[in-house]
DNA sequence: TTTGATTATCGTATTATTACGATATAAGTT
DNA sequence: AACTTATATCGTAATAATACGATAATCAAA
């Protein structure tokens, strides 16, 4: 994608921007309301949910957890999914700082 | 990058995702912080505060008026970019729906 | 009408993302 | 040890995103 200039924004931006991609796919949104909703864990269930690959699905999975948004627990064959409420409350802090920032005031357009 | 399927998810998860683009590169996030913040809104402040070529900012603003977050009105040569508060809005709220659907729960992990 | 100022678009090189089949891995079970 | 089950990783094709220089477009002013 051409490089992105990480190094000349600052480590809010890129964390905010980190977090974003966390729900910046359809399939990791979906991942996402179906952890946060259901206690629905194992991989297995979220390749039977979506109409995906189980290699798309552990894919996506592997993202989400490269944020640190879910975390999963090793349970052989299986492993055990969810969201990582320390850094679910993060994203929803950030998320929210960043729309309260917005000063409703006169604009020019 | 390989086809994303948007006709297999909700239009829900369509649309967080797109609102989640918005935020999901630094660059963007800047733009969108300094017009939260202040209303500088022509497109040669933005260029002057962010170290990336003009054509970059304009596809990013270009990226962001796609996604409705922001609106422009030309005012040759100059246009005048801000926040369009009402996707601003749509936005908080489908963020903060979002993170709300968390249960919190015992987990299996 | 030409010039100047500002922004958009084009062309293009580079890199990231998405998707899926195939294969590897890991640990319990027989 | 061989088999089964569930998940991860590899390989790879297709496509999207990023960045920037060059150029076009737009309208006011000279």
């Amino acid at each position: 994608m051409g490089v992105t200039k990480t190094e000349i924004f600052t480590d809010e931006q890129n964390r905010i921007a980190d977090l974003a991609k966390a729900f910046a796919h359809p399939a990791r949104v979906a991942i996402l309301q179906l952890l946060a909703q259901k206690k629905a864990c194992v991989c297995g269930d979220l390749v039977d949910e979506l109409p995906l690959a189980q290699a798309t699905v552990s894919q996506h999975l592997k993202e989400l957890k490269r944020i640190g948004i879910i975390q999963g627990e090793i349970n052989p064959p299986r492993v055990c999914y969810c969201i990582n409420e320390t850094v679910w409350e993060e994203a929803r802090h950030v998320f929210g700082s960043a729309f309260d920032t917005y000063v409703a005031t006169t604009r020019c357009c």
